[in-house]
DNA sequence: TGTCCACTGGAACGTACGGCTT
DNA sequence: AAGCCGTACGTTCCAGTGGACA
């Protein structure tokens, strides 16, 4: 009977055994302070151009630069409530939407999204797209309101079928007679602009806002904040977060992997059991991140990126000096065939090349050897163990980790 | 100087699927 | 039940190309 109630306490001690944190969630990057270090004036920019949401004005449009971490996101969902609050107080009838369009990628999960939000009932798929924009501009013009959209990674809708949602959202305004619309729009990237037809640009970025990169001064301040509310006193050794903060200024100071990383650390030190957090469970942390992403991405691969990916790594270990499509594609080939999977073309072969390249798994240049042809050179850029690991999760594809390529293929 | 390789990458089209409308 | 619609994932077709080699 010892041993029952010993167990029963199983969870419950391990539950209470956090002595390193009080609050973790304050270092998650979903996580919004009542303060935001070192974004004041970018707070007083922004909120001087949608003003005019409250006087029942509508706002220009607004485009909103910047690296990933630099605060865009908190910064516009932070001023969104404040807005919405301020409306409620004056008795003005403020909406705010913020959409992530890496998401919601298409006009129509765009549109669907706005008109769901105005609890109109649209289903994923299966109507027009018109009228799912008939359904969203009805709903939202049946009142006097202000309505803010927020279109995060807006970058990410240009050249796609998308992209001419934004054109449409621009000039909604000329079709309502009672609600007004605004849009800010948030970029990662800073060429997003040469890509935008000139009508939906000058509307769109009627006000641009540049967030600049935090430096390892302004890091430390954030870590600094969130890890009072985070940690209980005193386990954080002093170099940890300065150092938390280096690392992630030299990755164009990002705010969320330093979030990530000083969180990280914490955990490592709380599963070795100690009660202070040092440098090298910080250095410990980074290799742990970088290691989980990369594994997670490849984890997640369609089975036939996987063969491909596997088909490359095969070519690595035997050596081969330069690694093209088409010799990719032949052990490809074969490693379908012994598994019994479809086997697409080249051509599909080819794109699935270049989205393991975006992915950072494989890095491909395409370069011309002149007599021999136009190819994709290349390269693994994740650690072969790691892929082999991955494929045994995969039922159809264990056997697959069995098979090396002899050292010299003589043809 | 021209040829020609081994592809690249754009475009159109096909198929399957979930889901609405009539 | 038949006919649309939007989306994902592939295929088919093909013009285009950087540069080593004859």
């Amino acid at each position: 009977m010892d041993f029952k109630t010993s167990l029963n306490n199983i969870f419950e001690s391990l539950l209470t055994k956090e002595p390193l944190f009080k609050n973790k969630d304050a270092l998650r990057h979903t996580y919004t302070p009542d303060e935001l270090p070192h974004r004041e004036r970018e707070i007083r920019q922004l909120a001087s151009i949608i003003v005019p949401a409250l006087k029942g004005q509508t706002p220009s449009n607004i485009l909103i630069y910047g690296k990933s971490g630099t605060g865009k996101t908190i910064v516009s969902k932070f001023l969104c409530q404040e807005l919405e609050k301020t409306g409620r107080n004056l008795g003005m009838p403020i909406s705010t939407v913020y959409l992530n369009c890496e998401v919601t990628d298409t006009q129509y999960r765009i549109l669907a999204n706005l008109a769901k939000h105005f609890g109109q009932n649209v289903p994923f798929t299966g109507w027009p797209t018109d009228k799912v924009y008939h359904a969203f501009k009805d709903e939202v013009d049946r009142k006097k309101q202000s309505i803010l959209i927020i279109l995060d990674e807006i970058d990410k809708l240009v050249g796609k079928k998308g992209d001419n949602i934004i054109y449409n959202l621009t000039r909604i305004n000329s079709e309502l007679s009672n609600a007004k619309v605004s849009i800010i729009g948030i970029s990662n990237d800073l060429k997003f602009k040469d890509f935008l037809d000139s009508r939906v640009l000058s509307s769109l970025s009627a006000e641009d806002v540049v967030f600049r990169p935090y430096n390892a001064k302004e890091l430390e301040d954030i870590l600094n904040q969130r890890a009072e509310l985070a940690f209980v006193e005193g386990v954080c050794d002093e170099y940890v977060i300065p150092l938390c903060a280096a690392l992630a200024a030299r990755e164009h100071g990002d705010a969320r992997k330093a979030l990530d990383l000083l969180r990280v650390s914490g955990e490592v030190a709380e599963r070795e059991g100690v009660e202070l957090i040092t440098e090298e469970h910080v250095r410990l942390a980074n290799e742990k991140i970088e290691r989980d992403t990369t594994m997670e991405a490849i984890r997640t691969l369609p089975t036939q990126s996987k063969v491909l990916l596997y088909a490359t790594v095969l070519l690595e270990e035997r050596g081969t000096k330069m690694i093209t499509t088409g010799e990719v594609y032949d052990i490809y080939k074969r490693l379908c065939k012994s598994v019994s999977l479809d086997v697409l073309t080249q051509r599909r072969i080819s794109d699935l090349i270049s989205e393991l390249d975006t992915l950072g798994i494989l890095s491909s240049k395409v370069v011309s050897k002149g007599r021999y042809g136009r190819t994709k050179e290349i390269r693994i850029e994740v650690l072969p163990a790691g892929i082999r690991t991955v494929l045994t999760e995969d039922m159809r594809l264990r056997k697959l980790t069995d098979i090396r390529l002899p050292q010299t293929q003589l043809l």
